[in-house]
DNA sequence: TGCATTTTTTGATTTTTGTCAAAGGAAAAG
DNA sequence: CTTTTCCTTTGACAAAAATCAAAAAATGCA
């Protein structure tokens, strides 16, 4: 098992038996590169902790690919609205490098929040701050250029930027490959 | 003072000691069609129950008004990310009706918080269903034609529509007055 | 009621980005 | 090492929406 407190900060404000507890439940479990970790259609059974690797969350609509986020080391994954609601999921996520993962359960979920009230300190502001992140990428997507949206990109997540194909990132900016292609050589 | 468990109906689900404290610090509050209850600039001390009215959060960009939501009765509202980082807002809110809000300091909120833990699964719900709604907005306004984000919105809040100008409703869209003027023309 | 202000509509044009098609390059597989 | 496949770049053109400008309509106010 991973440093999970070094890996995500947080859980160094829990307290000893809530971290004991985690220890216990959480799921090691590893995915290779291309490895759908969920399907649409399907029910979003669990929350991932991203101990190494990248992972993206896609929809299909039109006969394309959106990309919604992309998750690396640190980070904590789900599709939060078939996971919220525990209905059938539209979201897929896909596996984007080998990845080492930490799951729980949507009932192991709910067990630790009746039991460890704190848990839901902790739920209450990763909601909100993916609520802020996904704010600022809303936004950006609605009143910037493409080019903008490019140059933001790089400025707030360029460590990513070599580790994501150019549709990917194009999806996820909310333009054409062609376009952002356009856009890297003009910029060089 | 409003029935704020029939305009808030998760407030049915508080327990008396919770309810009795909330009626004791809600402070209620009366503003007219026009007021800025927020400027960006500014630290966004409190959270807002909506009892009667009409808000809209805004941000200005590029000389632009970009409406970035609309309230109404029943809703939670305020300037998530000023407000949840306490650091100063980029946000705007204004209300649109003459409106009649019940607030909660940031401080009362955390006491909240502390006393009584149930309030931290309710606004870690909150902070989760505010989240799927602006991820809904957002994919519409990244892959949906303007037309298509104009109908959206019509068949999901078309009770806003009467109550809302053309400049705000086109500003929320994403998309220019003039174009959203040229969609309704040929909707009818 | 009539004037002034604001909001909405309409038209002409430009800009941005998407689409389709094909070529070039890189990476993986045999 | 060579072939195949996938990913990226480039070009020509089309489509969607923005911008600029002005007229028409609606609203507020005296």
């Amino acid at each position: 098992m991973h440093d999970l407190e070094t890996i995500f900060p947080y859980f160094n404000t829990f307290n000893e038996g809530l971290k004991k507890h985690l220890t216990t439940v959480l799921e090691k479990k590893t995915f290779s590169k291309g490895y759908m970790l969920l399907r649409e259609g399907y029910f979003c059974k669990r929350v991932y902790f991203l101990a190494e690797g990248l992972v993206r969350g896609f929809y299909n609509r039109k006969g394309k690919e959106l990309t919604s986020w992309f998750a690396t080391e640190g980070d904590i994954l789900t599709s939060m609205r078939a996971f919220v609601n525990q209905e059938i999921s539209k979201e897929n996520i896909e596996i984007l490098e080998n990845s080492v993962l930490y799951a729980l359960t949507y009932q192991q979920l709910q067990d630790i929040y009746q039991k460890y009230p704190d848990f839901n300190a902790f739920g209450r502001l990763l909601a909100e701050q993916y609520y802020i992140e996904l704010e600022e990428h809303s936004l950006s997507m609605q009143f910037d250029t493409a080019t903008e949206r490019y140059e933001n990109f790089v400025q707030t997540q360029g460590k990513l930027l070599l580790r994501l194909s150019l549709g990917h990132l194009a999806s996820y900016l909310g333009i054409s490959q062609e376009t952002l292609s356009r856009i890297r050589s003009k910029n060089l």
